[in-house]
DNA sequence: GTGGTCTAGACCACG
DNA sequence: GTGGTCTAGACCACT
């Protein structure tokens, strides 16, 4: 899987690199007990600092969606990803709910919001199909 | 309309209250052409500094949710609110996938997640239609 | 001659009158010796502040394009305008000079920018001419 | 590249900075990929204080005169600079028409006036010529 | 070390 | 009284 990160974006690099794995998981790409890079090589191949990829691997290992061992370096976690609990739901809404502001005032209705979240979910869907 | 800032959080206090402008516009608290506190009473309200509702404001503005007046101060944006054009589409988007991509990896199905934006939707109806 | 108000724009309200007079005059529309309104019922007429119209005819009166006689009130200069002289061709050069430079980075040619300025002297021409 | 601030001029002295670094980049002293100085450290050499040289920063990031990096501080944009499209042309021509107006009563014609055009163009292709 | 954010306090232009 | 500008000084996130 490719890593790219934009480095004129507000986003810092870490969050765009731990983005980017989640995506991959979303989409099959990374399947569990599969290794990530390690620190050292990702950091070169990207041409970033190493704390900053280190960085990405312990917020995602915070979150649950890999594991840190000793011997295989990072890999994405092994057993269920961390399940869609009440805390989460509450914090997606409030994700969205800036979101869904700015929408309505730009005057998209509920049915194109809708219909711009299934083509998202269909890209995540039609690379697991094509097991890009 | 009732502002809040978490001054713990990490979204800084300038995105936070235009992001509340925002959703005040959204569910028609604030209408074109009403007008905003100026920058010192909002900030006194608040207790914060006067830069960070001026910081606010000119973001508001940039974006073209707001007009500010030589003397009248700042007002909702009189005319149309900017179009759901192209490029917001695409920011709309790429906003969109990291929250779709971890919800997938949670388990989440597109209905549920769709269902998720419906009910924050319904809230700025019921607002709307509320009149609160 | 109509004169309108910008109150959104950046440049004072004061300046906008001075600009819009100096134009009309520039077109011939306003010729030495007429009469401007008074401050009062331009100040009406526009729903501005008297001080505002004030301080445009005070600005003009500076800059010698207009008379303010106790009797008359302010009349369009009678006697030459200023010249340009020195002072004014250095300050018109640093006046265009940020105008070019940003037209320069945006690949504007010396051809196209000239074209651009006879545009807007017709402007001037045009209405002169057809005596508007 | 050497920036100067006029402490008593009218122009904001954030204007003044963007002002000089355009210029910078129409005469080719500052060619794309080019880093500016930190904030702190132009701030300290001009005497003034990092946040309006912040400000100025953040005018050409808008402007799409800079790209901002993470680390590396602010450099020149790197891909086109923005194009001379419609809304800029309509901008340009109203920045023109005061300038114009002015020069019209003061007697100039369009000839002069094209000639004044030439030299602030030239004064910036010879800059570019002596590579200075 | 970089820019980003926030605070505090000041003066000014505008209306 | 409004926002705009500038200063000074602080802490923080990112790299």
């Amino acid at each position: 899987m490719l890593l790219h990160v934009d480095l004129q974006s507000e986003t810092p690099i870490y969050t765009q690199l731990a983005h980017q794995i989640i995506e991959g998981i979303a989409r099959k790409q990374l399947l569990p007990g599969e290794p990530l890079p390690s620190v050292r090589s990702m950091a070169a191949d990207l041409g970033i600092n190493l704390h900053t990829v280190n960085k990405a691997y312990n917020l995602l290992k915070q979150n649950g969606f890999v594991q840190i061992n000793r011997k295989q370096g990072v890999v994405i976690h092994l057993d269920a990803f961390p399940a869609a609990d009440e805390q989460y739901l509450l914090r997606l809404q409030k994700q969205m709910r800036p979101l869904i502001a700015e929408a309505i005032c730009r005057g998209l209705t509920n049915e194109q919001f809708k219909k711009m979240g299934e083509q998202v979910f269909a890209q995540f869907k039609d690379a697991e199909a094509d097991g890009i």
